[in-house]
Order: C-alpha cells, then sequence, then structure tokens
DNA sequence: TATATTGATTCAAACGTTTGAACAAAGCGT
DNA sequence: ACGCTTTGTTCAAACGTTTGAATCAATATA
C-alpha cells in the first residue's frame, strides 16, 4: 500500500516491499540469465509481489538502457485503404514471430503527415521501418534522415530499389496480362480500359501487360475506350472515378463488351456507372478491378479481380526488415526488388460478352443495342 | 564526422560539435522556457548542427525524464473491421489537435492478443486509453492492471459504465426505429430481420427499437422471419451469415418486402442472397444495413443503411480521455455513457414495395410472386 | 565601493531499467 | 589455514534527456 508519486508501479517498489535489492528484482523479472543464481524462494516471492502489485517493465526506460526497442515502425499512407490492412496483418505476423512489436502510424494520405510520423518513428528509436505507400505518394526526402540515423527501411507497393530501398511490389505486367487474357478466353475483343494516375507506377506496367496481350491475341485496344484516372489524394475517389469514366464510356459511342479497371473501387465505380445506365453485369458487360480488396468481394455481383497476395507481401516485409536488422546497420547489401505475381480471381462480374454490343447511340433511353460487327 | 556507438545522433553529439553543453543544447533544441535566455547567436548554430547532423529527440528518453509520454493506448479490437477505420481517423484528430499520438495496436480479434496488447500499452506507458470495441468481446480481467496503474481508460462501441468505464456507443434503439420507420414510410409491412449476435451489445437495443415501431405503426414481425447472426469472430463473417440467412429467409415460405439486417456487411451478404434466388434489389425486396461503412456505399446497389457517427465517436472519446487526464489521475469522476444519435441515410437498396410480394412456394425456377393480401 | 540585477551558460541529479563487477558466505579439497 | 569454486545478492554506472539550482560575467543600482 506505498504511496507511489507516479502512477506507475517500478522495480523500486517491489524491492521495498520485498526486501530484496532493485537488481535482484530486476534480474528475476527480466528472467536475466543470472537469475539462475536466484534462490527459488527468493523468485517465487519476487513474482507473487510484481503479480499482486500490477507491476509492467516501463518499455522506455528498458529500452533506453537496452539500445533496442525491439519494434518497427510501420508507416502506412493511408490506413483508409482498404489494400493496406491485409498487408498490416501480414506484417504483424511476421514480426510478432520474431518477438518485435509494429509501431503503426497512419499518414492519413497527407504529405505533411507522411514526413511527421517518420520523424515520430524515428524519435521512437523503430529498430526498424516499413512504408505501405499504394496510393499517390510522392517522394520525400525521406532518404536522408533515416539512412543518416541508419535505420534500415522497407518499402511495400513502390519500386524505390533505384533509391537504395528494398521494396516490394506486386508483378503488375503480368497482373494486367492475367486481366486481358481471362477476358480474351471469355471471348471478349472490344475492351475498354481505365488506367491509373499517371504518379502510380503501378499504372504503367498493368497498361503495359493488357497492351502486349491485346497485341498478341488481336484484341481491340480503341484509344477512344482507354482512360485515365486523375491522381487524387482519397482511395474511395477511385470509386468516384471509375463511376465517371463509366459514363465517358458509354458516352464515347464505341462498342465494348468488357472493361478492365485500374482498381476494385474503380471497377465497383464502373459497375454502378453502367448500372445506372441499364447494363447488367456481366451479361451485358464484364468488368474486373484489380487487388482484391473486401468490398470488391462483398459487392453483387461479386468481382472478378487480379488478387494481389497482400499478406506475403506484408510477411516478406517484415523479414526483410528482420534481416537488415540481424545484418547489422552499417553493412547494406544492394537493394533488392521482391515482384510476387499476381493471381486471377474469378467471380461474377465477368462472363461471355453479349451476342449484342454496348453502343450507346445518341442517348436513347440509356441503353441502346447493336450487332457486333466482327 | 564523428563515430558514434549506437546509430543515433545524441544531445551529445550535438554539444561536441557546436561547443557548448549538452544542457544548453537541450534547451535549445527543446524550446524550453530557459531559451529565452539563451543567445540568438547560439540557438541558430546549434539548430544548425541539429539539422546538420540528423537529430531527433530520443522519445524514450525523454518521456523517461518527463514522466509523460503524450500517447494514448488506441487498442482496437480488429482493423480489418471497415468500422474501426472511421472512429480511428476520429481518434486521431482528437488527439493530435492535443499534441498527443495515438499508438495503434490491433487485436485481431483475438482474445489472447487482446491481453497482449494491453500489457504492450501499458508497458509503453501510454497515459490513457481508448478501446475500440465493435465486434464480439469479452470482457477481460482489462481492469484490473489498467486501473491498478491508474491510467484512464474510454470505451468505444460498447457499454461498461456498469463496470465503471467511461463508454460512448450509438444510440442502437434509435437506430432500430430509424430504420424500420423508413421502411413503413415507404410502404412496407411485413419485413425481416436478422439480429446482431447474442454477444453484441448493439443487437438487443436495435431490436427493440425495431419492435417498437412495429408495434405503434403495425408492422408485421413474422417470428418465422426473425433470424439471429452467429456469433462468429471475424467481422467479413457477417457477409457469410447475411448470405446464409437469405436462404433460409426464402426457404420459409414466408411473404416479405423488406429485410432489415444487423449491419452493412451481413446487409451485403443479404443482397447477395437474395440476388442470388432471381430477385431484384429494390424492386422485388428492399434491403437496410447499419453502421455505414465503406463496402456499402460502393455497392451496387448503394445500401441504404443507418449511419453511425463513427468519426465524432472517435474525436469525443480522444476528449474524454485527455479530460480524464488532464483531471489527474486519482479523482475518477463517475463513468459516463455518450449515446451519439444515429442517421437515416437513403440510398438505392430501399424502395416502395413491389406489388406483388416475395413468397417462393416449392422452389420454382427461383422466384415466385403472390399478390400481396394486406 | 559594495550589492543587486540581469544574461548566458553549466552542474548535477533524476527518471526506471540493466548488467559487469564486486561482495559475502559457505562448502571443499589440499 | 589456504585457495578455489559455487551460490545468492548487491553496487554502481550507464542509457539520453530535462530542469532546478548554481555559476560567472557584466552591468545597473544604492
Amino acid at each position: 500500500m506505498s504511496q507511489r508519486k507516479s502512477g506507475h508501479v517500478t522495480l523500486l517498489d517491489i524491492a521495498r516491499a520485498s526486501g530484496f535489492s532493485v537488481s535482484t528484482v530486476s534480474i528475476v523479472l527480466s528472467s536475466a540469465p543470472l537469475s539462475q543464481n536466484v534462490a527459488a524462494t527468493t523468485r517465487e516471492h519476487i513474482r507473487t509481489i510484481a503479480q499482486q502489485l500490477g507491476y509492467h517493465p516501463d518499455a522506455y526506460a528498458r529500452s533506453l538502457r537496452r539500445r533496442s526497442t525491439q519494434s518497427i515502425g510501420v508507416l502506412g499512407f493511408d490506413l483508409s485503404d482498404p489494400f493496406c490492412i491485409p498487408i498490416m496483418r501480414g506484417i504483424q505476423a511476421g514480426l510478432r514471430s520474431a518477438g518485435y512489436l509494429p509501431l503503426m502510424v497512419d499518414a492519413q494520405a497527407q504529405r505533411k503527415l507522411f514526413d511527421s510520423s517518420l520523424h515520430m518513428i524515428l524519435e521512437r528509436r523503430a529498430d526498424g521501418v516499413i512504408v505501405i505507400a499504394s496510393w499517390v505518394f510522392e517522394e520525400t526526402n525521406l532518404l536522408a534522415d533515416v539512412k543518416k540515423n541508419n535505420v534500415p527501411i522497407v518499402i511495400v507497393g513502390r519500386d524505390l530499389i533505384a533509391r537504395g530501398i528494398d521494396s516490394i511490389m506486386v508483378d503488375n505486367e503480368a497482373g494486367g496480362e492475367l486481366a486481358a487474357r481471362h477476358l480474351k478466353e471469355l471471348g471478349h475483343r472490344r475492351i475498354a480500359v481505365i488506367r491509373g494516375p499517371r504518379e502510380m507506377c503501378d499504372s504503367e506496367p498493368r497498361w503495359l501487360g493488357i497492351q502486349k496481350i491485346a497485341a498478341r491475341d488481336g484484341l481491340d485496344l480503341d484509344p477512344r475506350l482507354v482512360f485515365q484516372l486523375p491522381g487524387l489524394a482519397d482511395p474511395a475517389s477511385g470509386f468516384e472515378g471509375g463511376l465517371r469514366l463509366a459514363k465517358k464510356m458509354l458516352a464515347a459511342g464505341r462498342p465494348f463488351t468488357a472493361v478492365i479497371a485500374f482498381d476494385d473501387l474503380t471497377a465497383l465505380g464502373v459497375v454502378r456507372g453502367l448500372t445506372d445506365a441499364g447494363l447488367r453485369i456481366p451479361d451485358d458487360c464484364s468488368v474486373m478491378g484489380f487487388d482484391d480488396v473486401l468490398p470488391a468481394e462483398v459487392a453483387t455481383p461479386a468481382m472478378t479481380t487480379i488478387r494481389q497476395p497482400l499478406r506475403e507481401m506484408g510477411v516478406e516485409a517484415a523479414e526483410r526488415v528482420l534481416q537488415a536488422i540481424k545484418r547489422g546497420a552499417g553493412k547494406a547489401e544492394k537493394p533488392r526488388l521482391h515482384k510476387p505475381s499476381p493471381e486471377l480471381v474469378v467471380r461474377k462480374s465477368t462472363g461471355c460478352p453479349p451476342i449484342a454490343v454496348v453502343e450507346p447511340g445518341p442517348r436513347r433511353k440509356g441503353r441502346a443495342l447493336a450487332v457486333v460487327t466482327q
């Protein structure tokens, strides 16, 4: 019942209550090697008292002394992006098994917060840093300070090996190919595409993959049916973009039987846009997404998409950063790029092309059909 | 270019490099009151050097000395629940303006992790704790240790004032009423309901609200059309549950024109189930959710739902816990319950009841209609 | 001229923990 | 009686920071 000044129970409290010294108590409670030398009765006694008082070692004091925090800063560019969550989960799993703790920070898609979050991580002396940058992400001088304090860093969702940073990014080109091939095999020939925002590094390779298959298999990629998502900050803005572009798509007056959208949210926006115009998915038009996030899975019809192995990517990131730590701060190996393969997930938003093809002429009652001219 | 043992730049490094003492450097860099007395040229000099060396104060050492970490532990029961994210955002906003930092932890819906996460928060000496417990959540002896170390605590999404904990929980009964009234005003009379799992405290009041309106306005709540979600851990399991129960609903052979689901994911499951059976939403049957999470917003048709002011709840939680800290650890006011009002969000999944009413007799081609007998 | 006052800087102790070294006491072989 | 090991415990310094008190000039006041 000793009166403590700070609200927290400390080793000293337990020392006093048990009659032993702070050293002994510390040795017992932290199961230091020396604790084998401590009498079993003493150990028991000290442990009991600690339990009673509700003692929790002060991680700050401990880290200060041990010069290691056993924690990894995990900086999510935008946690509200459903894309981040599985990656986070993977990271958590990867770290936990090694006894490390994630120090999660959410930059809320704001550049300013991104910087200050990074500072925060450095101030907390994380032993390493993992950055999840799915959506638009301007490079900052992040390198400067992190490297100056030689903290190993890994980035997920972006290729920054050129800047000397270990990177993990799905094989977007393969993903683009997968999507195009799937539609081709269903019999689609005229495909509309919504490309990602210019600032995102995923955009170009996905488009490349699509083009590759199109060229090889004779798909028709009418430039008037290729659109581009503007680069906005909010991940949910993909939905708005898809919705808006779906309308433009119909207005273009060119026939198409399928749409490949940049990501799942965009695809959901497209579904909304086409549905509003009276089309049925997938009967009148197939729609594909990319990523495989929760909203795509629970939508009706369930979205056919290209799955990124998000969780595995998180695990990999954790392993990378832990390796780098083990290797020692100084000897930075040359940065590697890990490119996991995406996977086609066939659900209900894609199907065979209709016998008739969408061709909305001069705005008749929303939907107008014309026979395909193949 | 001085060789440091630890990877991190410390005050001592700067002291040496600048020729001033550690004290002076500290005073300058932490903008302590005394820094007014420090010569402007000195200030400038020290700041420049700190910048060059990439100095970041060690949060651990600082907190140890200051006896305050300026951080709040935020323990999310399951971060993959889209419900959590807006709350998190609110908390972040509320804390940031007061200069506090959230220490986010994800219990991943696992009881064991829940406990260890709480320990972690205590070890990190958070000045306060906010718990977000949306989904099933068995009380632990969480009180014991947190209270023993007198750290103020607030819980969002559950009413624990009985256990002496400040709580914030939407007015579920009002929400239930809102949902029922909306359907009634559209002209629905026969309504199926999917109640939440027994373990969740939200379940009962929502049901109460629905019953209240039903009784007053003469809605028909056929017990054979009232279902109950089993209590599973995974938040996405609500979807599966809704899907399964939708099938049972049709199999019950009782006419209904609308469904109130326990939450949005469940509602999306219902939409899937009914759609699979050949029904159109909302033409043949209206479906309502609860919460207003992202997947509900981007689904097509967009989900009509009862919105919880999640962000505001997060802000409120932050303010509560900060107040408690300011008030001082000892004097715990008697715990209060804050019950924000939900809000009806009308989208596209609800509409007037069909002239014909769903009544799936002996499994004919999926969908069978019968005239309403009002 | 002695004494406050002010301005600029430093001393030294403290925060709670860990840990190499030291100490004390006992057992044991020579 | 001596050294040597073993067992059980404590000392004291260190981690990087903050801060009340102290120092020391130089200047202003009595």
